[in-house]
Formats: C-alpha cells, structure tokens, sequence
DNA sequence: GAGTGAGTATACAGATCGGTCTACTATGGG
DNA sequence: CCCATAGTAGACCGATCTGTATACTCACTC
C-alpha cells in the first residue's frame, strides 16, 4: 500500500494547500472561534479528553451555535485537523519558495517544521497525536491523517529527485524517516533541538548521496 | 533539559528490565487478566477510548475485583505501560546477548523493534501514543513515558561508544532519529517496512561513522 | 416589512464515565 | 475453628459525555 498515494506534488511548483479534502463548514465567525478553540484544546490536551461543551465555551459561543455549524464533534475534529494541514502547507510552501538550490529545498522543509513547532506548544506533531487516538480507519479523519503523511512522503521523494534521480524514492523515505524521528523527539522531549538534529543528519545524507561537490 | 536523563545503562551487561519503576500492584490471578485485557485494549483503540468497565467484562472480573487490586483507571495505566516497557527491555535484552559486534549490537535494536512490532497490530510505539493521550506531565504514567526513551536514548549512545568514542552522543541522538522515525512510520502505514528502512540507514550511518573496515 | 441566517440562553435527554457499596462464596493457613 | 484473601454478583452514585429542544434576539436583504 501507499505506493503512489494521492496526487504527487510537483516539487517544481508550490504544493497546493490540499483544496479537495473533506472541507465542508462554512466559517462563519461562531465557527471560527469554534475552530480557533477547538485546535488549540485539542492540540493542547488531546481530542478525547476535551469535551464540547468546553470548546463552546472557550469560543464564547452556545453549544446550539456549535452543532448548528459542525453537527458533531467528529466533523469538528475533522475541521482541526485539516485545518491545520491547510494551514502547515500554506506556511512550508512559503518556505519552498525562498529555496531554490535543491539540497536548500530538502533542508527548508526541517525549518519550517523546527519553525513551525516553535510557534506552540512542544507537544509535536498533531497527525502522529491524533492518530494514536482515532483508531478507528472508518473515521473521517482517519483520511486527513494519512493524507499528510502520504504527502509529505512524495514531497520529500520529489524533492529528493533531482539530487538522486534513481534512488529519489529511497532518499525520500530516509528523509522522511528523519523527519518524523526529529518531530517524536521534539513532542517529548527526548533531547533538545531534536528538529535541528535531524536537519543536520540530513544534510549529511543529501551529501554522501549526491556528492559534495552539488 | 535532559542531560543525562536517568542513570545510563551498561552497554557492556545486558539492560535490566526497569526495577524501580512505580509497579506495586501484587498481580493475583484475577489481576493479571485485568492487565492482559487492558493491554490488549488501550493498545488497539487507546486509553481514553476504553472504560473500565470493558476492561472488567474482557478480563472476566467484576469492577470490584478491578478496583480491589489497582485502586483506579490511572493505576490500570501506569502498569500498562510499566508492564510493556519491562517486558520490551527484556526482549531487547535477549537480543543484544546474541549480538557481540559493536555494530550488530546496534542494528540488533532494529531487528529486535521490527520482530517486536510484527507481533501484535500495527499500531506503532504504545509510549509514542500514551504521549499523545496523556498530556499532564503530573500525571504518573508520564515518568514511564519519558523514562523509556530516556533510557533508550541511554542505550543508543553506550551501543554507539564503541563505534565512535568522541561522537557517541551526537551518533546515539541520530540512531535514536532514524530508530523513532521507523516506529512512527511503521505505526501510522506511511510505507511498507519503515523499520527495516530504519535499519538500512543506521547501518550506512555506522559505515561512515566509523569506517567500513570497523 | 417579512423573511432568513446567525446567534444567545437554557433546559433536557440518554448514555457512559470512573468509582463505591453491600452481600455473599470459596479457599487455604495458623 | 477462625480469619484473612481473592473473588462473584449487582445495585448504585454523581459527574460528564454527545447531542437535541424550545424560545428569543439581532442584522441584513429583498
């Protein structure tokens, strides 16, 4: 399985903030606080141990407002966790874009996520999180979850491409091993600057890979 | 932080399942079925998922019996996780006495992990996914948490001394990446044989560490 | 000015949560 | 014989869970 899953992104353009996932709400502002509240919380204390009506009354909205917008708490956590995929792609496209020389690119994508996961809570990556708690494959979600992962995987594997056209698949699963190593130690805590880590060990990777002198 | 976390195994003896950890729970009969049933569950669809009262009905035991022997949920917890991490370091320890070269006592961890995972669902590291449910660092299934990738981290860098005695550390750090990232991509399905993966590039990152003639 | 969409306030339902309780049984050792 | 230990059976508690209901307000638009 997962062997070409979902579109590749092209690693010539910048990869589109997934526009055809399970996006359905429309964001009023009582659903934006709901979201805001949501994610945070969520992230925060894990999705099980928050309860609707803390979200509710986090946002400083009523719970009818609530399931007036989202209908259940799954579609909530839906919404967050997509959200927040939107929203990484967003901000690690922006970096793609400042890179241009491809071991630059490789190595950009481990500062966004050292960048990134400065910006909160040390608690690492919200997919492996919410994975550990949505168990169930049938759950809607469950799709959100391994879509970013399955697209981080063709990211790293096209990135990897022009520095190692016949072992591009190899490389992008050595450095996509890297990368959620770096993202686990990060969330806890196992030592620090552990995202910096794994860019060094990466950049050591690309240059035994492809030769110095690229 | 995390300096020298715990007191660093012996690499030259086999690591001794953790003995002082918080087990004190005496495991009658009726015990060790709550234990074995709770294991199962928390592993397959996570802590917060499973009540205690599912627990007592799989383990053929009243809630009375139940709470007789751990006193509560958050004790089942802590010796879920005590109880598998005891019975990992014992596994892996049988493992590192059949491995004698300083390198194959390292790749030995991977082999171990991979033989250790094909043994129950795939559902990755249960430390790994009791992080993401159990955010309260008060919480006293948190110590047993940290206190095992402390230990591994411990383990990497003494397997790892041999090899390289000036960059033991920072070589430790590196096997602990690519020893997390195979876990979590083997967990969430990212792709097939992530932990072999692993072991492939540890094994090429000890060939340039030390030498191939080492 | 009627209607619509977004919102507040609040009560409520049914289920499940972790945890306690009483009453009783079986067993095995001093 | 006695008593502690380990257990069954099952009722019960208060709290919390997701989700629904009724009644009303406000703003904007056709």
């Amino acid at each position: 399985m997962s062997e070409d899953v979902k579109q590749a992104p092209d690693a010539s353009r910048v990869p589109e903030a997934g526009g055809e996932g399970p996006r359905r709400v429309p964001l009023t502002p009582g659903a934006r606080r709901v979201l805001e509240a949501a994610g945070r919380l969520f992230y925060e204390r894990g999705i099980h141990a928050v309860g609707v009506d803390l979200i509710a009354a986090e946002a400083g909205v009523t719970k009818k407002t609530l399931y007036d917008r989202f209908g259940s708490k799954d579609q909530i956590v839906v919404e967050y966790l997509a959200d927040r995929d939107e929203r990484w792609r967003a901000f690690l496209a922006a970096r793609l874009e400042r890179a241009r020389a491809p071991k630059s690119r490789v190595l950009a994508v481990f500062d966004a996520s050292r960048d990134w996961a400065e910006r909160s809570l040390p608690r690492g990556c919200s997919m492996i999180n919410a994975h550990a708690e949505i168990t169930d494959p049938a759950h809607p979600a469950y799709a959100v979850i391994t879509g970013q992962k399955a697209w981080m995987l063709a990211l790293f594997t096209d990135l990897a491409r022009p520095l190692a056209p016949r072992r591009a698949k190899q490389l992008g699963r050595s450095l996509m091993l890297l990368h959620e190593g770096g993202l686990v130690a990060y969330g806890m805590g196992i030592f620090p600057d552990a995202i910096d880590h794994a860019r060094q060990d990466a950049q050591a990777l690309l240059k035994s890979a492809a030769g110095p002198s690229a």
